[in-house]
DNA sequence: GCCGTTTTCGGCCCGACTGTTTTCAGTCG
């Protein structure tokens, strides 16, 4: 079994970048076909629910052919991969090209056919080189370009270099609903929708597809093109006009006929895999499907709606968040034929009754915990967890043994008060307490024992190898009191890489521990995120989504939380929060 | 290179817009 030693440590996300920029090199050499095949196995990789070194430790190559879109051809090469660091093909291509595709690829408007000509008429390597050749004017006197593709290209660096590319979900879903609510006042607007990523609430948002529905497009596009927020107009057509925001944000706007709604709505929502799969199965079916419509020859005979577009398709309605051909069009297949198993009937954006995961002022939260309280209410929920951090996070002035009773004397005291004024929030006593370097924790059992709820969490020592990693809060998980693991992969988004975490096992653990896996909310966290959710959701391990609150206004964080468990096909039963409060404790350990 | 309600061979989604052209390639979603 020498497949069993030495694995470079390479993860998905890297092995996702190495498949992706082989087809790249495939199209820059004008390859047919393979580019498509490698990018599809590139995503299929990246959205992996377990980290696929492992899989192939355990299952061997013919475990890598179950991930979708990965043959032998490619299986093989991830096998090399993961065994040399490297193969072949990979080695010889860069060998001709020996440029630095994922950041030139990154600037708007550069592919693979433009990065061939730069390489190959001004040797540039990187975006270094490329903001200098603009900078010199070189790349204006390239054949096929112009002034504007350079001033395009310049732009788009800029925009690299301010941005990172990508906003979290949360602060783009801010700013396009705020885009939304002056758009929608425009006269002769009838219908404003946010399509793409955005709709399909990925973590992450490259830009914004904003549908506008009228019957007067010109008059439309122009009133956009004058709002306050847009700085600056990269394109305009008739259907089509495409700007940045003084925020930041790029936003796609679409402008649809009233008939064409549904399958405008369908197709820019995407995801684009999702769309490929539908048009396939639509050309099968003898139709022809774009954004206009479905249409039986010239006839179109769906549009309006999406749902009679996948009715025609003989398929159920699947909403956004499942749309990225991960098995959903299967599942609405045999759904809509009356056949097992269905698509997820997933969580509801007003189903949490609880949020286990407040800090408030008695650390580094800002509110008191009556505030705390009072605010939950107000977002019609029946229980909160107090969970302020523990004594070893200094930082943040955590509680100790003391102070943790005294806080649990203040809460009985508040949750009378409270009873009295006829109010229904209840306050539960937790804790975030930090797991430590060996999977013990900074609080004694004897206190945690006294508490209603306990969280666990990963603060400290991130990198740890995968090993001792998983066998830390695996330790942690096995303490008797401990009910629920806090942000268990302890990932920020764009930020820090998650601990390495065989969450194969920690999934397995959580059931058999009955220990519960957070969702945590918090914009910057995600965490846990989509495709371990739905491992989750598979394996029957039994999550929670919290807010991690730490400010009363914060609890407006828990509908991003509920968006990744619907992404993840997680059902209200999977997440022990959307239970009244004695059902909930009722299932802690 | 992948994949199968047309298939183990022969296909592989579709349209808008831009820039530099004068009929189209490249990029994007």
């Amino acid at each position: 079994m020498t497949r069993q030693a030495n694995l470079k440590q390479l993860d998905n996300a890297q092995i996702a970048n190495i498949l992706s920029e082989m087809a790249v090199l495939y199209a820059m050499h004008h390859v047919e076909f393979k580019p498509r095949a490698y990018e599809k196995a590139a995503e299929s990789v990246a959205a992996f629910h377990e980290d696929i070194g492992i899989l192939y430790k355990r299952e061997g190559i013919v475990g890598l052919q179950k991930i979708p879109g990965v043959g032998k051809g490619i299986a093989f090469h991830i096998e090399q991969l993961l065994t040399k660091g490297s193969f072949e093909e990979y080695r010889e291509l860069k060998a001709k090209t020996p440029v630095q595709i994922e950041e030139l690829m990154a600037v708007e408007g550069v592919g693979p056919q433009t990065i061939s000509m730069l390489w190959e008429r001004l040797k540039i390597k990187n975006l270094n080189d490329l903001e200098k050749a603009a900078r010199a004017g070189k790349i204006q006197k390239l054949p096929g370009f112009g002034k504007k593709s350079q001033e395009k290209i310049l732009r788009g660096i800029e925009f690299l270099q301010q941005t990172g590319g990508r906003k979290p979900l949360g602060i783009a879903l801010h700013h396009a609903r705020e885009l939304e609510i002056a758009v929608v006042k425009f006269k002769e607007v009838r219908k404003v929708a946010i399509a793409g990523s955005l709709r399909r609430r990925k973590e992450t948002i490259g830009d914004v597809d904003l549908l506008i529905c009228t019957d007067k497009p010109e008059k439309v596009t122009e009133q956009f093109l004058a709002l306050p927020s847009v700085r600056h107009v990269f394109g305009k057509g008739t259907t089509k006009i495409n700007v940045r925001l003084r925020n930041g944000l790029e936003v796609d706007v679409r402008v649809i006929p009233e008939e064409s709604w549904g399958a405008a709505l369908n197709y820019f929502t995407g995801s684009k895999a999702h769309n490929v799969a539908l048009r396939k199965i639509a050309i099968k079916k003898g139709y022809k499907m774009n954004e206009y419509g479905l249409f039986k020859g010239k006839k179109m005979v769906a549009g309006k709606t999406e749902k009679e577009i996948y009715e025609k398709l003989e398929m159920s309605y699947m909403e956004p968040e499942l749309r990225e051909d991960t098995g959903e069009i299967d599942a609405a297949i045999r759904e809509f034929h009356g056949e097992k198993p269905w698509l997820p009937k997933l969580i509801g954006y007003s189903d949490l009754k609880g949020d286990l995961q407040v800090q408030t002022d008695w650390t580094d939260g800002k509110n008191s915990i009556e505030e705390m309280a009072l605010a939950a209410e107000q977002m019609g929920l029946e229980y909160i967890a107090i969970t302020d951090h523990t004594k070893s996070l200094a930082m943040t002035n955590g509680t100790d043994e003391e102070k943790l009773l005294r806080q649990m004397k203040e809460i009985d005291t508040l949750n009378a008060k409270l009873r009295l004024q006829g109010k229904k929030v209840c306050i539960l006593k937790g804790a975030e307490v930090n797991i430590l370097k060996d999977g013990s924790l900074d609080i004694a059992d004897e206190v945690l024992s006294q508490l209603d709820v306990v969280g666990a969490a990963v603060h400290t020592h991130f990198n740890l190898s995968l090993s001792e990693q998983t066998a830390r809060v695996v330790a942690a998980m096995k303490n008797p009191h401990v009910d629920i693991l806090f942000h268990p992969t302890g990932r920020l988004i764009n930020k820090r890489k998650p601990i390495e975490l065989d969450m194969e096992v920690v999934i397995a653990k959580a059931k058999e521990t009955k220990t519960i896996l957070e969702i945590n909310a918090s914009p910057e966290r995600l965490d846990l995120k989509d495709n371990f959710i739905r491992r989750c959701v598979e394996r029957g391990a039994r999550m929670v989504i919290d807010s991690d609150a730490h400010a009363m206004e914060q609890y407006a964080f828990l509908p991003l939380g509920i968006a990744q468990a619907r992404r993840g096909w997680a059902e209200k039963k999977d997440i022990l929060n959307t239970f009244s409060l004695k059902e909930f404790l009722s299932q802690l350990k």
